[in-house]
DNA sequence: GATGAAATCCGAGTCAC
DNA sequence: GTGACTCGGATTTCATC
């Protein structure tokens, strides 16, 4: 898996959109609707793979189907800005499944994290039991979500 | 695409954890995993796809491959709370690409955005041009993310 | 009603050009 | 980059439990 600062064709491009929608489209469905042969869409997808610029293809399941209904966003403030203590932080944070995104940003929180849990019940628990205990917590904003109105949409290429 | 209350089994849920993690594993490897027949495997995937457990499958690309290394995140306060006005801002969300995700919130702010950019000098373009122009905005609370910890992780099931 | 074995069909992956 | 080839997987059928 490389960096890659090699470049994307216009056909490159369009297989990368092309995944980004229909991940299990077959190469040869793939090379058809990109107008090359089968061959060279093979070659080209593999090093699209190889060289780093997909880095996975998941199938997206629905939240509710497995029991997780809920979406919290939460705002975290840590006590002390050392790097030993935001490296701490995100250490556990990592090991927490339940935590879907978590961002370290500029502004009134130290980090915004995403988490999807099946009830309010269970986030509360959550938080009292993981959230808080998290190494150098000072203070946690909790955002209920009410509404889904965008959910990781496709990147705008 | 089905609502489904349906039930999910033990090999259900293994080939949506196998097509999470891997969503172009070949039915073939996925039967093998599950340990059933292929026709089986089979049958159920296409079930879980018919009866909308599965939403979607989709190749995960670089975002600085395609020219979006800036991850943004944003707290919208709008002018009333009225139903339309929440419609209106969703709509016009909507049709704006770079916002990957937009959730309405209960709590400080009535939506979280998360916003992919090429760099902060877009951002500041799109939050002059048409973030604080959106419908019924109020006020806005730019998060820069300065470090992806977690992005999108698999559901925790 | 769901399963697995077999049979057919078609795509993946590789080759020479 | 293309076209052709071979192999193996996708998909259907069908008998079975």
């Amino acid at each position: 898996m490389e960096v890659s600062s090699a470049t994307l064709d216009r056909i490159d491009l369009k297989i990368l959109r092309l995944l980004q929608s229909e991940g299990r489209l077959t190469n040869a469905e793939l090379a058809q609707r990109v107008s090359v042969s089968a061959a060279t869409c093979h070659r080209r997808t593999q090093r699209l793979f190889e060289e780093g610029f997909i880095t996975g293809v998941r199938a997206e399941i629905a939240p509710t189907a497995v029991g997780l209904g809920a979406l919290v966003m939460v705002g975290v403030v840590l006590d002390r800005s050392t790097p030993e203590s935001f490296a701490e932080f995100e250490a556990a944070v990592l090991a927490m499944k339940e935590v879907l995104d978590c961002n370290l940003v500029a502004g009134d929180f130290d980090y915004l994290l995403k988490i999807r849990v099946r009830d309010m019940a269970d986030f509360n628990k959550l938080h009292g039991a993981k959230l808080i205990a998290l190494p150098g917590v000072r203070q946690t904003r909790t955002f209920f979500v009410m509404k889904e109105v965008k959910d990781n949409t496709r990147l705008p290429f």
